[in-house]
DNA sequence: AGTCATTCTTTGTTCAAACATTCCAACATT
DNA sequence: AATGTTGGAATGTTTGAACAAAGAATGACT
């Protein structure tokens, strides 16, 4: 038996004399819905047919709003699956990386990942509480450029967890989570993310060939598998004149 | 005689063998195009009917893939008018303050504004350089709060340049905009604008009712006339359990 | 000349319908 | 027990159509 319960049908109702479209006014009573303890826990909302029924409006305007919400962070969609609220942590609004490759090959960008080397070290600090280990327990360090048209935009600095068994040996040219996947765990599409602007020091000023001092965006991400166990501490640092963060309004 | 000019159709064609869906193919064939250079100042892109005759798609299908450019600010859309692509500059991604009272009011949020005190003051260095005045001219110094429900969530602290001649007498209950279009300049949609997290000192604790060395992320922004001159520098905190920030790659 | 109503262009909203794709679970087969 | 197949349920894609609303241009009237 699954924990998922097809959750019942709640009572929705739009106003009839709002002036404002049934798109927003869906848009609206949806917020107020995943706010409700029932939906607080990344349930399943109920499939789109229903809901547009129950709301009495057509299914492609409930797609509407919860296509917002989605670009939001605030709901997650699966083709097969269905719609579920996305929990309410200190979670990225881009989602894991390799969708973000995705997002950029829909975009007509050809991300190329460059590999830097991968060392064994004991775990910092910082590292070995995100992946709750021992303090100088020996992890792997991978290091790696990711940028497009040849030019570095990207550096990122990967902790591997030592249950996966990885080595320095392994090919890092491929994508980390198929090599993951590959080795041992599933992982799970959650993570815990920090953001911090900071400036260039000279290694980092190297590895992404700007001027030292140059501001950068520093990305903390803990990536968890399926059972809820971190899996990589991941420091990723960007170039803030490539990338732009924006401010949005948290749920809940 | 309008310096609009109405634009050509252009030949766009999409990939019949590409297995991309329709409207992520349109999306980015429509990015190529107002990358070009006349399309690159603001100007008119065909409307919706021909360009989607011409794509070869259907006007929904256009208006999902236009819809994403302009939730990603490179496109503006006006009934009754058309769209114009928006000006490549360092612009805010959020957009000015007010467009974005107007977007939570839109999701049912009344947006409440406190005014706390406006006073004189030599301009600190940092100030002086944003309003590209000499150090120590005084300047006026207006703090206020935003929130909803009675609770503040934002905390703003403009400092205002002489050449409007705004004085503390001034009611600064209503919109700063108002009042600075109505004394002098035109506010122009400019500004550069940055981010850090820091934690909530004593008196920023205090203005938004959060504990000491709560998370809070504080933005720089500088608003610019029509002319390019520096009207306002205002820094702006807000806590960071209430928005959050999502990673772009920048246009361009 | 100025003002108002009309009309045209353009985006905004909404619907119904059909088919594709993805995933899961149940069943059948080895 | 392991594997393969199939069907159902959910989201994803796409179309065509019609009308609403906003803004600009036109023309009529004062």
């Amino acid at each position: 038996m699954t924990a998922e319960k097809k959750s019942k049908l709640p009572v929705l109702r739009l106003d009839p004399e709002s002036r404002a479209p049934l798109h927003a006014q869906a848009e609206q009573l949806l917020r107020q819905l995943i706010r409700r303890p029932e939906y607080s826990e990344g349930a399943l909302l109920p499939d789109e047919v229903s809901l547009s029924r129950t709301l009495g409006i057509s299914r492609n305007t409930l797609r509407a709003a919860l296509s917002r919400l989605v670009a939001e962070g605030c709901l997650e969609r699966k083709a097969g699956i269905g719609t579920r609220v996305v929990e309410p942590r200190v979670k990225s609004g881009v989602g894991a990386w390799h969708s973000f490759t995705r997002e950029m090959e829909s975009k007509g960008i050809k991300v190329e990942t460059f590999f830097l080397k991968a060392s064994v070290l004991p775990a910092p600090a910082e590292v070995a509480r995100a992946l709750q280990i021992a303090a100088d327990t020996k992890v792997l360090c991978v290091d790696r450029v990711r940028g497009w048209d040849g030019k570095p935009e990207v550096f990122f600095r990967s902790y591997l967890h030592p249950r996966l068994g990885l080595t320095s040996q392994h090919d890092f040219r491929q994508p980390l989570y198929e090599l993951i996947r590959a080795e041992a765990s599933i992982v799970a599409d959650q993570s815990f993310e920090e953001f911090t602007a900071m400036a260039a020091d000279k290694p980092m000023a190297r590895r992404l060939a700007v001027r030292q001092g140059t501001p950068l965006l520093r990305r903390e991400r803990t990536v968890l598998d399926t059972g809820r166990r971190p899996i990589e501490f991941a420091l990723v640092h960007y170039r803030c004149d490539r990338f732009r963060l924006t401010l949005n309004l948290r749920q809940g």
